[in-house]
DNA sequence: TCCTTATTGATAATTATTCTTGTTAAGGTT
DNA sequence: AACCTTAACAAGAATAATTATCAATAAGGA
């Protein structure tokens, strides 16, 4: 579903924040873009009609945006890389509390296969299944973050 | 498969590069744990056998490690947290060159199921396919890269 | 043993992100 | 419309991960 200025203002509300024309202006440059921009490539372009605005701000805002589901940090979002050995065979569930990482070996998860239209142009060298989600230890009390 | 020192050694010279002491005990710290340590960790851990080792030198290490296979990075790799709308119903394509995301549309690949024996104990938010390998603009003549 | 050159360690530089702080403005309440 | 509480703002400092620089060293072929 694609989303109004008027859908988000009602959400921010409706989660207790407040809606500024900072984040209206960071989320009209996200929707006219249809790419994963960076957080500095919405900034340089909010920049252009919104002068002042910071780049903290354009940060916050993605994080807020993040929470109300609108949009979803893509390919990744752990703070340093990670390496392991036996790259095949096994596949990921992180958990977005405390990233850990656990290893799901699952022989269905390596049959995943790129459709025929993508492979024509992409060539794949292997692939990944990340579950991403909360752990047993952290998936507690306190789901009242923000 | 699992690799020996031995057949490191060899496929480091093979791709002309020299075995050094440092790099054996990087890649020995790596087999000796079965997890996903972060180059830091791997550092930490080398030290204490080999004190004057820089943290340069492991970085490296790993990343010639990485070009022979022998480890692979998990759960990112792109160098800034990237964003999109439309979080559901579809996964990502990455050149491992230029970093560029596509993204697959595939009905199919919303059906991987976390095995029942992991969902037990994991609370699954989601989950993405990440495909990688080499787009039609990279897939060119320089493979010869190190 | 010698020689070439990749590798190392130390350190500086970059890049992405988060934190701090004083100031401003959203939006609910009179 | 004026008022008040508090989230959000801008600016800039602080941190963390990674990369670059460079002189000194050591791998490994000749």
């Amino acid at each position: 579903m694609k989303l109004s200025v008027r859908t988000i203002t009602e959400r921010f509300r409706e989660s207790g924040r407040k809606v500024t024309p900072q984040r209206v202006a960071v989320f009209e440059t996200l929707c006219e873009r249809g790419d994963h921009p960076t957080v500095d490539q919405i900034y340089q372009e909010v920049r252009k009609r919104f002068p002042m605005i910071s780049l903290n701000t354009v940060y916050q805002t993605m994080e807020a945006l993040a929470h109300l589901k609108v949009v979803s940090p893509v390919g990744h979002s752990l703070e340093a890389a990670r390496y392991e050995t036996d790259p095949a065979a096994h596949h990921h569930a992180v958990c977005i509390a405390c990233k850990r990482i656990t290893d799901v070996f699952d022989a269905a998860l390596g049959r995943v296969k790129l459709p025929r239209t993508v492979k024509d142009r992409f060539q794949v060298l292997g692939h990944r299944v990340e579950f991403y989600g909360y752990c047993a230890d952290c998936r507690s009390p306190e789901a009242t973050d923000r």
